[in-house]
DNA sequence: CTGTTAGCGCCTTCAA
DNA sequence: TTGAAGGCGCTAACAG
């Protein structure tokens, strides 16, 4: 038998009280009395009564959720920081509305308008890829709307309109390529994305200045995140490079993994004659055969700092700061020799 | 400058029109006269007008909003289900809400109150762990509220009146036992998780059924989903089980690859001395040396399917038929012999 | 084909 | 401390 869903009436009623009593006892407990309050919770458990979301939030402008944009849930990274949103959001009793950003722009503004109507209290949003159209589109959106925006592990280096959570790709990009001329490495690749990601060009600048400090050559090789094509670059790069190449920092675990099996099928010994490094600690870098040293990146947290962050702006505590940096470490395995 | 949401009236307004007629042509453009209706679009268009979706959302008792309710997102299966939902969903123009599940029964519970208080459309659950007390508890939110619910990737093969959209675990399993027998492997071994997952147990079923129509013993090994925790567990099996395995059928990628590397370090070939399966066709299984074969899942596929069976009874189509299969393939890789 | 009108369920002044 | 009443922005009959 199809159960109608108890209203505040129904509440009121049954609880002998007005309802403006009741929607009190949710919203403002502290200004209603005592026995008054506790009679009306009997009745909400009794019935089961949960408030609808939409009348509350016709009403009241707040919708206790906010939207959650992300470039695609398949990347691990993404995946992870979702999750310590939602681990962090649950703590405030907060909704999340997952937006699954496209390549393109008109969609991505599509999406925004949506989540101006959908009344979403904050926008969290993530995409290492971001430009400067859509860099400045989220900041009007956040001015012409008020509505409260954090930028996480998303960095646009250029402005700082927009409250950040991230790491400091640039420092670590630059000891770990450090780590490598310690060792005595004097042919260093970074292997990166041919697709322009802000965060890998971040990395690839401290990479450039430890091999500039060091007075060694730059190689910045460039490849694909698919597997099956990144191989068959590996393969070119080996040509190219040769049995000089003796050390790699590589922007994601997958690509050193990728790379590292690539030079092992050619009799090249990891880390005896090449050291790698990866970013990032996904299970790949664990699971990988020579397991992967790599930077490691407290993704969760940046998720649920950035979900925290944004519910002190929502409740109206802006602070002054704009970019809030977590620690990195570096995980030091069996690709390379320290 | 804040700029204040247009709404429908101010529309109106500037069309020249009543709000119904704003109204009709968002929602029922066929009842609008062509002129009426593009004066009409070309001041929503001026004004960057969207309905709110509270008071839409009141009004009609409709959302478009969907709740995507997962165990847990970093499990890179549900990561790629959710993606695959959201790319129908985008179709529909349905939001997302994303609710992860804590393992506590209580808290589920009080997650679907919400749902319901949401007004969601309907809901998509996935969860391979659910148990007799969940399915019971969705079932009767189903029918007390008449709300569609759709199960991607779950299966409780003990009833059947949700509708589902999952492959056949256990035929699968039986399929890469059976060539594992056809290989002449005698000590096959399952390698599964100690907590208890429905669909896991298809799996062994599966695999008892080849290994018993082969008369051949049957082992089962029940070990934890965590890597540094399955390297120690397969230590142990080494030891007991030592070179007499010649067979592993794993039910998750990850796991046939720690126990891959594991027993190369112990000096056994794969597939040489040990042929080995993995489940799901994971980037992991790609990355890993030798490359893994497995049985590959459609998941994208099935949140894709679930979400567009979802519409359908949202849309009120509901059909008969309660459970969706979809095809699953085997990849040779460098871990069987085939 | 278009306009008028009555809610949807809740929050929030304003009075009492 | 409580109740009455207006309205949030939109949809959906119902008239015309």
């Amino acid at each position: 038998m199809a159960k109608t869903k108890a209203t505040i009436y129904n509440v009121a009623m049954r609880a002998d009280v007005s309802l403006a009593t009741v929607s009190r006892t949710l919203n403002n407990p502290e200004k209603v009395k005592k026995e008054t309050r506790e009679k009306v919770l009997k009745v909400i458990e009794e019935l089961g009564y949960k408030p609808n979301a939409f009348a509350r939030g016709l009403a009241s402008r707040r919708s206790t959720s906010v939207a959650v944009m992300v470039p695609d849930m398949t990347r691990s990274s993404i995946a992870e920081m979702v999750n310590g949103i939602a681990i962090e959001a649950r703590k405030y009793n907060y909704s999340l509305i997952l937006y699954v950003l496209k390549d393109e722009y008109e969609e991505e503004s599509e999406m925004l308008k949506e989540v101006v109507a959908s009344q979403a209290d904050g926008i969290l949003y993530m995409n290492d890829e971001i430009n400067e159209q859509q860099y400045q589109m989220l900041n009007k959106i956040k001015e012409d709307y008020t509505i409260p925006i954090i930028l996480a592990n998303t960095l646009y280096p250029y402005e700082n309109k927009l409250t950040t959570v991230s790491i400091d790709y640039y420092k670590a990009g630059y000891e770990i390529t450090k780590e490598l001329i310690e060792e005595g490495r004097k042919n260093i690749y970074m292997l990166t994305t041919a697709r322009k990601y802000m965060v890998n060009d971040l990395k690839e600048s401290g990479y450039l200045k430890a091999i500039d400090e060091a007075n060694l050559e730059p190689h910045i090789y460039r490849t694909s995140g698919d597997i099956s094509i990144n191989t068959v670059h590996f393969d070119e790069l080996y040509l190219e490079a040769g049995k000089k190449l003796d050390g790699v920092v590589a922007v994601r675990d997958s690509i050193a993994v990728s790379f590292i099996n690539s030079m092992i099928s050619k009799g090249r010994k990891v880390p005896k004659d090449i050291s790698v490094f990866g970013f990032q600690n996904t299970k790949y870098a664990s699971l990988s055969r020579p397991r992967l040293s790599c930077i490691d990146i407290p993704i969760t947290d940046i998720g649920v700092k950035a979900m925290s962050l944004l519910k002190q702006e929502i409740d109206g505590n802006i602070s002054k700061q704009k970019y809030f940096e977590l620690p990195h470490s570096i995980i030091h395995r069996d690709t390379t020799k320290k």
